[in-house]
Formats: structure tokens, C-alpha cells, sequence
DNA sequence: TTCGTACCATGATCGCCGTCATATCCCACC
DNA sequence: GGTGGGATATGACGGCGATCATGGTACGAA
């Protein structure tokens, strides 16, 4: 493991990426010529909006936010783990980022020019479709996040954030617990809700007392998911 | 509720709709003998969240607002217009409609079985472009849309929607003057911007007395620009 | 150690806007 | 003419959450 050249490493991606999985073998070596890695520390930026959209960029590893930023203060759009496609549509209509992207953990990212990413696209028609995919989820998640923007007390909607979080990346803990194990500080978790870091410390520090929703060491613990939920229906008899 | 016509007024329409413009003539007719146009009143349903996608719909003329819903109350996604596509990603990646389509207008609908629409797809790579360019489109301005409902006032809100608007569908009118064409009550103007019936009322009436926007009949009629735009970045030193 | 910085926490204040209530106008319909 | 429903308009009131301020904790750098 310690001794590899730079596309074997490569060619080990390409293979933990989900995307990939209908290429043959012949093209996985292809693709790992043509395509390179990049590393990156947390919080380094991979484009800001605005940037052209020159590759595609897939993750490896770690963790990427998507950040819209309207007067001033930030939203994020969405977050993006391993396997996912970042930036997609960008490239495909090559127009310039319209949002920008920040690393949330160290991350390993899996860069292919725009160029061999279109030939790519026409030897696999399935390959297109694969993308598609991705892009629609991204689209329903969207649609979601405007309904859930609306109106709505922000306890709500921080309810709603992990639930969504816990469904997309929770794992069974002690005592029927959820784990989420993901870094999220109180600033992104207002930055997802569309809130400010006062009102999301508020909610959260409740959460702790009631025991909710616990902050454990890079990774929240919800005990209960029923009492999530019945916050995130409105049902909270306060 | 649905009249259906015969192919020689289809074709017509399918000459007026931007996407099918790179198809043959013979094609066009071979289309038009497999899809169907369909005319809707004010307020009627084109589909429910939760439907099959079962055709592809694309608009001949008048206007459809794609709705969701969340808990109890509306909002509105997107509105579309005549040459624009409806719905395409549902029907593309056959799911479920994630949000209710009403049309705000006497409308008439160009509407193609799922298997034709594939089958064109395979004989037009360019056309298959042209429809990811629209759903670009459509994706852009979701993520404006979310930005935009970050915290914001609402009356920059509504000020962001009617520039919007003004750019999309405004035509000059008289003394330098903006008119937007399009019937909107008050109550869709409230779940554009994600507020209520009484607040937009209130901005718009007031907007209506300083003359910033003026409610016409079937129009809006938006005598500086610039008034507007100041509302929005928020540099309103009322 | 002492800074500096980032993050978390909590209180006080205040204004926007959601909610409820009422009134007017207009148009369809009987 | 009367009636009823929908859209528009306006006022009163109260709460949620933004804003400002202050302080505590952890951690790395000088």
C-alpha cells in the first residue's frame, strides 16, 4: 500500500465510485490516465461561483458543501459525500459554477477534463444516464428545501435538516440510537436551515438538555428519532 | 376537461415549440401523428404530486405555475411558459411528479407518451441536449430560489420576483415604463415569495400608492426599474 | 505562558410579519 | 333586485427570531 504510482491510485478510485461500476476494465485504466486526484485540506475552496466549469469532479473521500451566497450571509445549498458528483451540471452545459464549493473535511477528489468526460459520455449512454440520476435527486432535494423554506418555525426545520441527515447517513447506535457521524457546526447547521448561529445554538443546546439531539465529537447522537419527528410535524405541545 | 384535436393543428403547434426546431420535417410529422394537444381551463389540474409520469408535456400557449406543497399551504416552484417543457424530469427518469402542475390561464398543451419521447431521444442526441439545457435552466433558477428565501425581508423578496419576472417576460411600455404581462393574484404572489395573502397585499398596495408597481388589468405595469432594484439590495433608507 | 482565533452559549431588545377580524368591491348567478 | 363567493384592502395584536452584546472554552502559535 505504500508504493503506488499515481494512476494506480487512481484506478482504486475509479472503483469506489458507484458511476463507474458499467465501465470495463479496459476503460478503468483508460479513464485513470486521463484523470488525476487532488487533495484537500478542510475548508479549502474547490471553485467559487462564477469559476468556469473545466472538469468534472467526483469525491473520493470526505465531505463537500455546496454555498449559494445571497447579500452577505451564506446558504447551503446541498452537501455532497462519496461517490457523489459535484458540479455536474456545470460542466455538462459549461457554464460558469453558480454556486460555490468548500471542503468540510479532508477530501479526495477524482478530476477528469471536460473534454474526455463528454467522449466518455458518448461510449456509455448508461454512463449518461447514471449522471441524470444524480442530477434529478439533486433536483427533488431542491424542490424539498424551498417547500420546507417556507414559513415554517426554524425548529422545524432544523428538525426536518436531521432527519433528512439521519436517513441519508445515519447508522444504528447504542440502545436503538442514531448515529450521524458527520462535523457540522453550529454555523453550517444555520447556514442549511437558512437561519442565523444564535437561533441554530438555541435549538440545539435545548435539544441537548431534552436530550433530543446530543453534539457528540464530530457526530450527533438522536436517541429517539420519534421525538424528532413529532417536532418536525408541528405536533410540539409546548 | 381535456379536448383532444387532430394532428394538422398539432403540427402547427410543434412548429412553434424551440426544442422540436432541430427535427425533420418528416419527423415532425411522424410526431405529430403520435402526440396530442390538449386545452385546460383557469385552475385546472395538469397533474397532482404523486402521479405517474406518464407523457411528456410541453406548452402550445398560456401559463402553468408547478406548485408543492408543505403542510397545509402552497408554494410555488416555477412558473412556465409557451415552448417550455413541464415536468420533463419526472417523465424522463419515470418517478412520481414531485409537485402539482395548475394552469393560471386558458391553456393549451403539446402531450407525447413516454415511449415516443424516449424514441426521439435515441434518433436526436441534439434534442436530448436541448431539453438538459432547459432543466439547467430550471435548476438555476431553484437555486436562486433558495438563496433568495434566505432570511430576506420579504419585501426584498417580492422585489426580486418582479425583477425577475420583468426580465423574463417584461416588454417596454410607455415612458421608459416595464409592463409585465401576466395575471397574478396576490395570493400567488404570496406563495411565489413564500409569505401570506395580507403581506403581499400590503406591499403591493403600497407599492401601487408611491408608484412603484402598478397592478393593471391582467398586468403589472413597473414605471422605474431602478425603484425596484434599490428595494432589493435592501439600500432602502425609508 | 500569553496571546489570537474559532466555536459555543446566553441574555436583552425590538421589529417584521403571521394571525385574526372586518370591510369594500366586483362579478356570477338565481 | 338580492345573494353569495372571491379578491383586495386595512387595522390590531403578539410572537418568533434577527441583532447586538458579553462571556466562556478549547486549541494552536508565538
Amino acid at each position: 500500500m505504500a508504493l503506488e504510482t499515481r494512476s494506480e491510485r487512481t484506478l482504486q478510485a475509479i472503483r469506489t465510485i458507484p458511476m463507474f461500476r458499467g465501465l470495463s476494465v479496459d476503460d478503468q485504466s483508460r479513464l485513470a490516465a486521463l484523470a488525476t486526484l487532488r487533495d484537500y485540506a478542510r475548508g479549502d475552496s474547490l471553485w467559487r461561483a462564477g469559476d468556469p466549469a473545466e472538469n468534472l469532479t467526483v469525491i473520493v473521500r470526505g465531505r463537500v458543501k455546496l454555498v449559494g451566497s445571497s447579500g452577505g450571509s451564506d446558504v447551503i445549498l446541498e452537501l455532497f459525500g462519496p461517490g457523489e458528483p459535484v458540479g455536474a451540471i456545470a460542466v455538462y452545459n459549461y457554464i460558469p459554477y453558480p454556486a460555490s464549493a468548500v471542503c468540510m473535511e479532508p477530501t479526495t477528489l477524482f478530476v477528469l477534463p471536460r473534454r474526455d468526460y463528454f467522449e466518455l459520455l458518448d461510449r456509455y449512454p448508461e454512463f449518461a444516464r447514471a449522471i441524470i440520476r444524480d442530477l434529478t435527486k439533486l433536483f427533488l432535494s431542491l424542490t424539498r428545501k424551498v417547500e420546507e423554506m417556507r414559513g415554517q418555525r426554524i425548529e422545524v426545520r432544523v428538525a426536518q435538516l436531521f432527519l433528512n441527515l439521519a436517513e441519508r447517513m445515519g447508522k444504528p447506535g447504542k440502545n436503538g440510537s442514531i448515529e450521524i457521524p458527520i462535523a457540522l457546526s453550529r454555523q453550517e447547521v444555520a447556514d442549511l436551515v437558512g437561519t442565523t448561529v444564535e437561533t441554530a445554538i438555541r435549538v440545539l443546546s435545548r435539544w441537548g438538555r431534552d436530550g433530543v439531539l446530543v453534539t457528540g465529537d464530530k457526530r450527533f447522537v438522536l436517541p429517539s428519532r420519534d421525538r424528532l419527528v413529532e417536532i418536525a410535524e408541528g405536533k410540539d405541545a409546548r
